[in-house]
DNA sequence: GCAATGACGTACC
DNA sequence: AGGTACGCCATTG
């Protein structure tokens, strides 16, 4: 594991609720603007063994790069739930909900189990 | 060890 | 505006 992967690790777990992050956006804050796609590796090895607000994840159109057959509609739901409105493209703000993490980010990373969302966890009403 | 694989981004038709 | 071409580089088999 690589101290990038360990800082894309610790970046997405501080994404807050109601917050997303794209895949650019990450890699930069690691510490490698061309890394998008490492970012997606490690999303996809690392869920397994991280607890990572995956959902929070999005592409840099402000769309959900997963399909529909994959966890998209998943995805979409948990975003809803924590008070994200999409348009009628499926289109999220990224100016309202984008999160930056700032220099400091002195997370410790927690193994856990797999990350099982409970999606009544998430379910709250959307406001407005 | 090395080629293939991406939940991408962006430049360029 | 919408497609596609290609660079990116940590992981995987």
């Amino acid at each position: 594991m690589t101290p990038f992967t360990k800082r894309v690790i610790t970046i997405i777990q501080s994404i807050p609720e109601g917050a997303v992050m794209t895949y650019g956006g990450i890699a930069r804050a690691a510490g490698s603007p061309r890394g998008a796609r490492q970012v997606v590796r490690i999303l996809h090895s690392m869920s397994r063994k991280y607890k990572l607000p995956w959902h929070r994840v999005i592409n840099s159109k402000g769309m959900i790069s997963l399909t529909e057959d994959e966890s998209g509609s998943l995805q979409q739901l948990y975003l809803l739930g924590e008070g994200i409105i999409f348009d009628e493209r499926g289109v999220i703000d990224l100016e309202r909900y984008q999160y930056d993490p700032g220099p400091a980010l002195e997370l410790e990373l927690e193994p856990e189990q797999d990350f099982n969302p409970d999606p009544e966890d998430h379910l709250l009403p959307p406001f407005e």
